[in-house]
DNA sequence: TCTTTATTGCAAATAAATTTGCAATATTTG
DNA sequence: CAAATATTGCAAATTTATTTGCAATAAAGA
């Protein structure tokens, strides 16, 4: 049966604390901040039992790669700040799937990347 | 000096004639019906050169990696068909920056991958 | 607490994409 | 046409991301 390690644990609570999509590397940063010992291995071994138990997606993000994000959460965009790097999703949809492409064109989905500064980085400035 | 070999000759042409961002397998299997001894080596050196003079950009699909695109012809979105796997540019924007995202965020630039059917396979079903 | 075994850390192994060394070839210019 | 050298094909080398074998560790239940 599945056990409740301590890695596991961090790396769960690093997405519902951190509440946006995260890469390896990002989650591998954090969770060390939680258990020190962890290891990338055992990162990419809980991604993937996430990802099965359904609890995480991984999305293909054109500047950043892989970074997964959980599920659940409705159609949404998703944001990347230039300044700090972190990706954020953008609930609701402002585009308009049918008249997205032109006549001929079915589209059955869609994903929108927007790109520049997030309200964190845009104070600071 | 730069010389017009034979290959160099057919990359180009095959993005003149398809008219849509193509990545390296793509076309690499149409350059050898061009010019059948065509290397992997070669078509990613002469990507290179066509993307330092500017005659091609590199963009980043979330589905199909990296595909090259000609260069100038302005803002636009990507479609992708399921069926042929093809990935068409759409000229022209329906999505408004500033209502794209949430008060705070600065939208700069965005990219929009819409999938679905073509029209050429959505004839043919 | 003891036992079972899922999980981890580490290093090595894979996988996939791209680059590079080098000899052979082909384009360009005199 | 000959000479110079940019370019090619090929195979090996890199690079980066991810996976895996294995012994050591640590949850969980008896």
């Amino acid at each position: 049966m599945e056990r409740k390690t301590s890695q596991r644990v961090a790396i769960e609570n690093i997405f519902q604390r951190e509440n946006r999509p995260l890469g390896v590397e990002e989650i591998l940063k954090e969770g060390r901040e939680i258990v020190e010992s962890l290891n990338q291995a055992t990162v990419y071994r809980n991604l993937k039992l996430l990802v099965e138990k359904g609890t995480l997606k991984p999305i293909s993000h054109p500047v950043l790669g892989i970074l997964y994000e959980r599920t659940g959460r409705g159609h949404h965009h998703h944001f990347h700040c230039r300044i700090c790097d972190r990706v954020f999703e953008l609930p609701g949809c402002m585009l308009s799937e049918t008249s997205a492409a032109p006549e001929g064109f079915v589209t059955e989905k869609h994903e929108v990347f927007l790109f520049g500064i997030c309200p964190a980085c845009g104070q600071q400035q």
